[in-house]
DNA sequence: AATAGTCAAGTGGTCAGACCACCTAACATA
DNA sequence: TATGTTAGGTGGTCTGACCACTTGACTATT
């Protein structure tokens, strides 16, 4: 544990991390139950407090259910919500992906149309800049290339919304549009062609739902 | 305390809504420190362990910022992120109604042209039923005609957020559609008109943004 | 006077141990 | 067989104790 630099992560941050190994390690399923708070404590070497701080974070992201009397319980429904610990969690479950994607996809097609409205020329020149600068990942591009529409529509709960999703679907296989995608739909921004907007999504989909 | 039936509500929870109302009360902005872990447990009459576990969830929703040795901060950003304890945060904030409903409105858009192919004559018989009764309220009206259409797209991720933002929305002030809307909706999936149903949405929110 | 060093107080981070309320299952009883 | 009873395990909570870290006041040095 003793690193040069320590850390500096909390206890219980830890401590989800260990939770989430023994959960695979052990195949828990749903509806499964976790060891007790104390024999956590034991096992993972920490104080119960600690491990309840960290239950506690589980528990409020719909990941565990806690019955007393009884013990803890991995929640049977598919948790989603907030934070990147999910990630973890989630991408052992098929369909996930696409799930994300589609979820992504959609929050993406409409933020290209109504930031549509509100992209000056310097914008515009701004992505055609990012375009043609190749020395950047096509992650990171696409997140710039969006990231800038969803900052125009000025919905920071989108945005947050769509943040959330990326990250998610970092973790996962990739998923992005053609090279050409992004190129044509600046094309449309320039030619103010707002209803084919729609249609040069869907093309890119056509085959998924 | 002692009720005749205890809400079995737990500590950490209560304090929660405590520290909200001190934060109310004391008109505390982001940035702002609230009282230490001991000097909250005194006051709110809990234990230590109790305050931290309230913290520790106000920390994973992005409320609160801690730093050893100096103390509990208000983050200085508006925070979003799951769960309905937000949305006694959030509802100060102007805007915000704005933003829930055009993040609503997108969802539910996007369902209702996805759920387009997946619903079948019983379930168009049930949205049928549904409009007819007139002993729901129209919020309830809402989500169970919204709520049906999300289930047949089968992504619950999709659904999940929807839900929130849906729980969200009922804390600030209603903005459904007229109801005619959900009359006409129904028509164009009986007629099987796919192409109309993003207008009829427009429609709806023609003045909005 | 300005700077550097020291130190005490306050704060979050963590642990250990103690109760309590509750649930369950094995057991004893009728 | 049905019904209480009970002991053990579990989460819920509190208390008190350290630790690591930050800050600011104080002191000594320059």
């Amino acid at each position: 544990m003793a690193g040069i630099v320590p850390p500096k992560q909390k206890v219980y941050q830890a401590v989800l991390k260990e939770i989430r190994t023994y959960i695979e390690e052990h195949h828990l399923q749903p509806g499964d139950k976790l060891p007790s708070e104390r024999e956590l404590a034991e096992k993972l070497d920490a104080g119960r407090s600690s491990i309840r701080e960290a239950l506690r974070a589980m528990e409020l992201l719909g990941l565990i259910e806690t019955r007393r009397g009884e013990g803890t319980f991995l929640t049977t429904y598919q948790p989603y919500q907030s934070v990147e610990l999910l990630s973890s969690f989630i991408l052992k479950n098929d369909g996930v992906k696409e799930e994300l994607f589609m979820t992504r996809f959609i929050l993406e097609k409409e933020a290209a149309k109504i930031a549509f409205d509100k992209l000056n020329e310097q914008d515009i020149g701004i992505l055609q800049v990012l375009l043609e600068d190749d020395s950047i990942q096509a992650e990171e591009r696409h997140m710039d290339f969006f990231g800038l529409l969803f900052s125009k529509i000025n919905n920071t709960l989108l945005e947050k919304i769509w943040g959330l999703i990326e990250a998610f679907s970092l973790t996962t296989h990739r998923f992005y549009y053609k090279n050409t995608f992004y190129h044509e739909l600046l094309h449309l921004y320039e030619k103010k062609d707002f209803d084919q907007i729609e249609d040069l999504f869907q093309e890119q989909v056509a085959n998924l739902y």
